[in-house]
DNA sequence: GCTTGCCTTGACGCCGGTGGCAGGGCCTAG
DNA sequence: CTAGGCCCTGCCACCGGCGTCAAGGCAAGC
């Protein structure tokens, strides 16, 4: 499979490949000019990678499931350091949570301070 | 006051201040030898623009609570342009916070799933 | 007059994942 | 032989809120 093909496949682009291949996620052969060659396997790494990168993950974080992916594993995140990220992110996400969470009271707390001032001044002009 | 006055009670930097001023959110006088000369209200524009920034807001979306403090307005939200961005980013947090929910839960079925997944095999050999 | 410390404008760097273009090689069908 | 479609590498652009440096003007104390 060459690259136009597996960026259709994957739903994305060859820029985003030769990306990935630039940051250690994906190695594909070499044909005799120089055509990257990727086999089936590798359609489930990108769509790993994909996946991840939607629910936040950097490249980074990514590699390690990749790792275990190629390692044979059914999925990606069942290896040792999978786990670790997954953990880590797990943690960041849920203190990010409580931070939107306060910020969603204080935009609430405005909002409603907002309202009640408005009302105050209708009452003041007698609307 | 001078920008490094300002900039010091603000708690910023004078880039920073410049980088407001570039985009509309401060407007100081100039003083003859072209140095920015800011007035003590300007202490509390500024003040607006950093607590609204630590909230996730854009510059272009805290244009609408500086014009209404600077309006006389006891507070930047009070203002109906200020309501509506209110309403929009509020929005925004909520969509976003639940997007965020579901990511955690999809980190946490994971781990779940990989925590099992190595209880199974350490049955199968017996560990 | 010289140093020091403030001020001025202008411009590049960063981060991260991608888009997009330039300039060129390879392969196949007509 | 040529046209078209794939591939290659390399580089600039983007977003947004700054950091940071360069090169220079101004004010004040010694």
């Amino acid at each position: 499979m060459l690259i136009g093909e597996l960026a259709a496949r994957a739903g994305t682009s060859t820029r985003t490949l030769r990306y990935y291949e630039q940051h250690g996620l994906v190695e594909p052969r070499r044909d005799t000019n120089g055509y990257r060659r990727y086999d089936e396997a590798e359609l489930r790494v990108v769509h790993e990678i994909r996946s991840l990168l939607a629910v936040g993950f950097g490249l980074d974080d990514i590699r390690p499931f990749v790792a275990c992916l190629r390692a044979g594993n059914a999925a990606g995140h069942v290896c040792p350091d999978s786990v670790a990220v997954l953990r880590r992110k797990l943690a960041e996400v849920e203190t990010y949570l409580d931070q939107l969470a306060d910020v969603r009271d204080r935009l609430r707390g405005q909002l409603a301070q907002a309202i009640e001032e408005r009302e105050i001044r209708c009452l003041k002009i007698r609307c």
